[in-house]
DNA sequence: AATGTAACTATTTTTTCCATAGTTACAAAA
DNA sequence: TTTTGTAACTATGGAAAAAATAGTTACATT
């Protein structure tokens, strides 16, 4: 059984599958829209008209994206009201288990897009009570992971 | 100084930014086609032609994705030969430094849209020898984060 | 001289986006 | 009880972007 390591280069096209995981993440989130809906909600924003406001996005589209991510399990539309037409779209535990890839996202904004004043917000780990830094860790070992780090192995049956 | 838990409801709407860290992310990375060219670019596929053969877009899309990412400085393209049109794309420290969030999208896609044979590919941490189930952590407590643990602070000068 | 290769550009067709207007179902105010 | 308001959309037409295809450039190889 053979490995590659990542980032560098692969001489022989050795059997890595053309759609992988993040292709297949990709037609779930894969969407500039969904990526800011998901964000709004786990600022806790799930309506409809909420999310219009914070996003500006156009009736038809917003609608196109909540019907696609709770057709992908991703967000729930639940009744809030005994009014007929009333809805709140909550997350998941697929949607949840989003949470640490959008905060990687913000970390990468907050790194290299922030402008001179700094990032626009802060978030707050509240169990150790200082400002998030998150990174990825390896949850074998403990110890961060970094691209050259990593080798692959295809998994075929 | 407020701050509001990520994930419950905010009652009024309480000084966020409209424009934060993600959404400036996503001006960057935000569409499917870059995210697949970096994740060709951690597997180590550097160039136009073998791009597009492995992700089958169109050469005026892969074009204007390439001119963008190296316009925002996530890669870099340099001659690999003393031809005249020969040309590698290479991740600069700001590109590497998008592989976490990249492998958090990979895991989230292994565990909740890989079928029953399970993912195509696995990831190897080659310093432990294990293979790579990455979680994110508060790098100043160390513990794994969690949606509902993290509050924010809008950051007003 | 002809064919091949790498990295594109140009053009046309198709698809998707987006702004605007309209709809439904109710609730509250005038 | 007509009007105004609110929430959550749907429908429509023009604009923008994407995709398919063909063509270009600069060289190297047969």
């Amino acid at each position: 059984m053979t490995t590659k390591t990542i980032v560098t280069p692969s001489t022989d096209d050795d059997a890595r599958p053309a759609r992988d995981s993040v292709a297949a993440a990709l037609e779930v989130i894969g969407d500039r829209w969904v990526f800011l809906i998901l964000r709004e909600a786990f600022f806790g924003v799930k309506r409809y008209d909420e999310l219009r406001k914070n996003l500006g996005a156009s009736p038809n589209i917003l609608a196109d994206r909540l019907k696609r991510l709770v057709d992908a399990n991703v967000l729930e539309k639940t009744r809030y009201s005994d009014h007929k037409n009333r809805f709140e779209y909550q997350l998941t535990e697929k949607g949840l288990d989003l949470y640490p890839m959008i905060v990687m996202l913000l970390a990468w904004g907050d790194k290299w897009e922030a402008g001179a004043a700094g990032p626009p917000l802060s978030l707050i780990h509240e169990p150790c009570g200082h400002i998030l830094t998150p990174t990825v860790n390896c949850s074998a070992c403990g110890e961060p992971v970094r691209a050259q780090d990593v080798s692959w192995r295809a998994n075929t049956e």
